[in-house]
RNA sequence: GUGAACGUAGCUCAGCUGGUUAGAGCGCAGGAUUGUGGCUCCUGAGAUCGCGGGUUCAAAUCCCGUCGUUCACCCCA
């Protein structure tokens, strides 16, 4: 019986876990520099705090969630994405009591029944940040700055930012009713699925890849227009306050996001750097969504932040995280007897936090001297007879081939030295 | 959920239109150097050819199914 990892996901495995860890550390730095908390939810939540906040016929909640029932046949959902969550906690244990806004961050596994793609898999990392009660324009601007901010310190920097404002409930109404009137009129010229988004959310029409609706749709009514007086004024101001931190952007009027509960400001960073899944975050304004869960109504903004998808931009532009860290002593015996009396070295060499290893594989001397070279250690202690007959031990120094002996007593203080030198 | 390509040693691949014991390079282990790595040379280990079924005298090769991978669509991080 071989087992395998279900589709979908995989092992991480060295040096790729290493950049996940470099993310996941530059960004709760960075993020505790503009003044958020860390917050862990549940991995898994009861299955109506994801649809009633994305939206029952958003793809997500209609065909991607990982839904089961436990064993008292409670409905439970493993989260497919960090915002839904974090409002739920934060009417749950009442933060709207708290001075505001509260600002919180999250570094957590995601997961979603997609079909695995480059740059999509079921289970996936995301960093986010959300902001809880405040309309400033300016809260909006921070949550996309950290995120471009984030960006270069990583070293990636040939992003682009699209930004849209999709308007609050009052503007969307009218301009829904406009929109699905010229969508009837063409439904014919249109294609299956347009039609099928007419129907369920016509927003979902400007997803389409189909030429012939795009032409179509060039021509429709854009939210744009509908915007209401105070939507307006307040993008004005995202605009504007971006423009202020020399941060580029790029407006989308057709940017809409996958989550129903965005209002007014909705944004996403891309890079060139990926294939078709080329989005590294995404983002947007979310004013009525802890009021619809049942809390004070409360305005909100954030972004979720793809982990695995800026290692692999981080990969593919030759970026090194950490810098490698190699053992540094490694231990040799001459003959099989000798590996107890190795293994005691060896446990006060790393009790001395000397970084140090040993061969178990009853290898040759030559494999023994192979595998330090593998590692790439700078030193190897020899045991050997002779040497202990004097109470010695040969150190030999791998890149120059030197070798000498030292007392067998003074071996701890002795490379303790010589590593802090270096 | 839809479409396409692919699945042969640890890795990268070869194996033409079915025909004996399935190969190479790299890697791994041992040796050449009876106590010394990196170069070279030699030797060796390692493959139920993804899995199941079918066609055939004969299947890694053809057919069907299945699982998985990859890429794209949908959608999203």
């Amino acid at each position: 019986m071989k087992f395998q990892t279900p589709r979908g996901t995989r092992d991480i495995l060295y040096p790729e876990v290493e950049y996940k860890n470099y993310i996941f550390e530059k960004s709760r730095e960075l993020f505790k520099i503009y003044g958020f908390k860390e917050i862990v939810t549940p991995t898994f939540e009861q299955t109506e705090v994801f649809t009633k906040g994305i939206g029952e016929a958003s793809d997500i909640v209609s065909k991607e969630m990982y839904t089961f029932k436990d064993r008292k046949g409670r409905s439970l959902t493993l989260k497919p994405e960090g915002t839904a969550p974090v409002v739920r906690s934060f009417i749950q244990n009442k933060m709207y009591g708290k001075p505001l806004p509260i600002k919180l961050f999250y570094c957590s596994q995601m997961f979603r029944y997609e079909r695995p793609q480059a740059g999509r898999s079921r289970e996936f990392s995301q960093v986010g940040v959300e902001i809880l009660g405040t309309i400033d324009p300016l809260a909006d601007v921070e949550v996309i700055s950290l995120v471009i901010n984030l960006y270069k310190e990583l070293g990636i920097t040939q992003t682009k930012l699209f930004i849209n404002s999709m308007g609050c409930r009052n503007c969307r109404r009218d301009y829904l009713k406009d929109l699905v009137n010229f969508l009837k009129i063409r439904s014919k010229k249109l294609c299956k699925d347009c039609n099928f988004r007419i129907k369920k959310n016509p927003l979902r029409v400007f997803d389409c890849k189909n030429e012939n609706c795009k032409q179509i749709l060039a021509d429709s009514p854009t939210l744009k227009d509908y915007i209401c007086s105070e939507c307006k004024e307040h993008f004005e101001k995202v605009l504007k306050g971006l423009k202020s931190l020399n941060i580029s952007y790029q407006l989308n009027d057709r940017l809409v996001r996958g989550f129903d509960y965005y209002t007014k400001t909705v944004f996403e960073v891309t890079t060139p750097e990926l294939g078709a899944q080329d989005a590294i975050c995404g983002g947007g304004r979310y004013d009525y969504l802890i009021e619809d869960y049942g809390g004070p109504p409360t305005f909100a903004v954030g972004v979720a932040i793809g982990v695995d998808r800026t290692a692999n931009v981080m990969m593919n532009m030759s970026i090194k995280p950490f810098p490698e860290k190699n053992i540094e002593v490694f231990i040799i015996t001459i003959n099989d007897e000798l590996k107890e009396k190795a293994s005691i070295l060896l446990d006060k060499l790393r009790g001395n936090k000397i970084s140090s290893d040993m061969d178990y594989c009853n290898r040759s001397l030559k494999g023994q001297f192979r595998m330090a070279d593998r590692l790439k250690v700078k030193y190897v202690l020899i045991l050997g007879e002779k040497e202990l007959a004097d109470n010695k031990v040969s150190l030999k120094e791998m890149e120059t081939g030197q070798q000498l002996h030292i007392n067998y007593d003074n071996v701890i203080n002795y490379m303790k030295d010589k590593i802090n030198v270096r």
